[in-house]
DNA sequence: TCGTATAGGTAGAACAACTATGTGTAGGCT
DNA sequence: AGCCTACACATAGTTGTTCTACCTATACGA
């Protein structure tokens, strides 16, 4: 069940922006944040467990998200997290960031043999 | 000196297939992979002596690349590097896989607020 | 003679993501 | 009644890449 093709693991450091980026979107909770990545990514990214609620803390301890539990929609209690002002200039900077970066690995890549 | 903006850091995975890209120009031997990858990206990527070697190490481990010493054109004795045939398979699939990923993580970050 | 560039390398720390495991509720199937 | 899946949170321990910091040695120019 594992390993079907690739096993379409993150990139370290691109998990905090992805998540900080589904967040920009409204308060939301973090199994809903691994579901949301998984949708809009078209199933490339599946945020394991042990991947999102460490780097939910991390994120929050950095205070670029702030933590509230709330009632989701089917009546169950859920910790929501919001985008902080800090995450905000945070998740442009890491966006400025990676276009750099993807533009400087296409330079590389791009090179004729 | 250090810390002059952003510090440049590779994604980790992705120092790996930058090396197997420049290898795939043509022999070539440690130190002037750095340079190259540093002149392609514009100075963006500055590999670090402590990245490079272990990362090329690895790729000789695992079978992706072959060393011989030889003669610069200085006339110095250094490693030159060839991308093997497996190398060059692994390189396309790394290629295929970071233009999956990134057009993924694309996908998201152009989701609309 | 001293510093810089070239060329190779290792040791140890930091850190993120993974696997595996745990808790507990709710709902559906047999 | 028993079992499975989905939901929702969480931690422990391992793995692996990259980093900083350090080491050797040669060649060249100031």
């Amino acid at each position: 069940m594992r390993g079907k093709d690739d096993k379409a693991e993150f990139l370290k450091g691109t998990l905090d922006m992805l998540i900080l980026k589904v967040t920009a979107l409204g308060p939301i909770h973090g199994y809903a944040i691994s579901q949301r990545i998984q949708q809009i990514s078209r199933d490339f990214f599946q945020v394991q467990q042990g991947s999102l609620y460490p780097a939910l803390h991390r994120l929050e301890d950095r205070g670029w998200l702030a933590a509230a539990w709330k009632e989701t929609e089917t009546g169950r209690e859920a910790k929501f997290y919001t985008l902080t002002r800090k995450g905000r200039k945070q998740l442009e900077a890491e966006i400025r960031h990676w276009a750099r970066l993807s533009d400087a690995v296409a330079l590389i890549l791009r090179t004729a043999e």
